[in-house]
DNA sequence: TTAACAAGACCGACTGGTTGGTCTGTAACG
DNA sequence: CGTTACAGACCAACCAGTCGGTCTTGTTAA
């Protein structure tokens, strides 16, 4: 690829991610990428191009992981601890991508938008089918209705990129092994904690206990 | 408190959501509060200080609400339990507030910033801390550290305002009991989860099991 | 080897439209 | 008659995007 394309990229986002999109010039964005007007839009179409390619960027990755954790694995079990793990691994990765992607997502075009919709749709989907499969199998108590234990996975992951700091007191993999610690406490069946808990990862990984 | 100010913080409010604050400009609100430029700029100092306004109306109330809740009970878990349900039901009342707070408020001068930040803290130091006293006295497990358990649950909760509308499947109330029995069941040891889930008003309410 | 040409990469002054905010005027009210 | 509440024309700044032009690199043919 183009080296100057990938420049604009970088920098843009850091900015982005600083200031958001609105407060961020095209003129700031070739200034700090050492181009001028011309180079940027040699390479994009316009301003909000920019915004949409690191959108997808992003939501590309996530949802190539979680089909791989998906099809990897066969219990529910195996497969929400699999997919909470990479979900919240990509958060060190793509943490300014993911910034701008829910702080600007609504300046996004209708044509871009569409496009992103669709993605994070299928993403959704993905978790809403394990959770499904686990409650119908009885590896998940029933109780509680699939959307909102859903929702409430997601969110406790997105948010991450409020806090999350790459130097900050615990890394990437002690909160995906927490957090895959409290979803499973809350979402499986009393009888099955003391079993599960050891069986999982967390006890090969005696992090901060 | 003027008339024509609260409707062009109601007005605002729904355009704001909308569209975002960028995506709506000082002309399309006085047109939508059928009200002038001259009528806006002599409620309000600028389009900041609208901005800051919604801000603050929202954040102040939630504080309120976690203080009471926190000073009525005594136990950790009782604390907990009352925090995120009033926490949660914030979002029936507030949605509005609460999108354009969590997506614009990049966009507040420093000034603003900081005010809010003060805020936001306070709050969150009050769900840490009853964490910690849960942990302290055995109420709660203490394997998981406080920082990253209370960051799932502020998550949880704060991703809400993506997904939850008040005509949906589920009432806010519902959403409320569900995550406070996800996040007892996560974070009480094992052996206390009958007697606990039992003696939450869960069984007082058993609106969907 | 090199001159001629082509095409893509990049430059930066300029513009047209937009937008937050101001200012002068006026009507209602007490 | 003064003060508050609002109206709306106006303005200066800003900003995404354009456009004519230059520079670089690669290709072809003599």
């Amino acid at each position: 690829m183009s080296e100057l394309r990938e420049s604009i990229m970088r920098t843009s986002l850091e900015l982005f991610e600083k200031h958001g999109f609105h407060g961020v010039t095209v003129n700031q964005i070739v200034a700090a990428s050492n181009t001028s007007k011309g180079g940027f839009y040699h390479h994009f179409q316009s301003k909000d191009e920019l915004l949409f390619v690191i959108h997808d960027t992003f939501i590309t990755y996530v949802l190539k992981e979680a089909k791989a954790a998906n099809e990897i694995h066969q219990s529910p079990i195996n497969k929400i601890q699999a997919i909470v793990k990479a979900f919240v691994r990509v958060f060190d990765l793509y943490k300014p991508h993911i910034s701008v992607f829910y702080q600007e997502s609504i300046y996004l075009k209708p044509e871009y938008e569409k496009q992103m919709k669709r993605k994070r749709d299928a993403f959704k989907q993905m978790v809403f089918q394990v959770i499904k499969e686990g409650q119908e199998s009885g590896d998940f108590r029933r109780e509680l209705p699939m959307e909102i234990v859903g929702m409430a996975i997601l969110g406790m992951v997105n948010w991450i990129y409020k806090w999350y700091q790459r130097d900050g007191k615990y890394s990437i993999d002690q909160i995906a092994d927490v957090y895959v610690d409290f979803i499973l406490h809350a979402i499986l069946p009393s009888s099955s904690h003391q079993q599960q808990v050891f069986d999982s990862h967390l006890l090969e990984r005696p992090f901060f206990y």
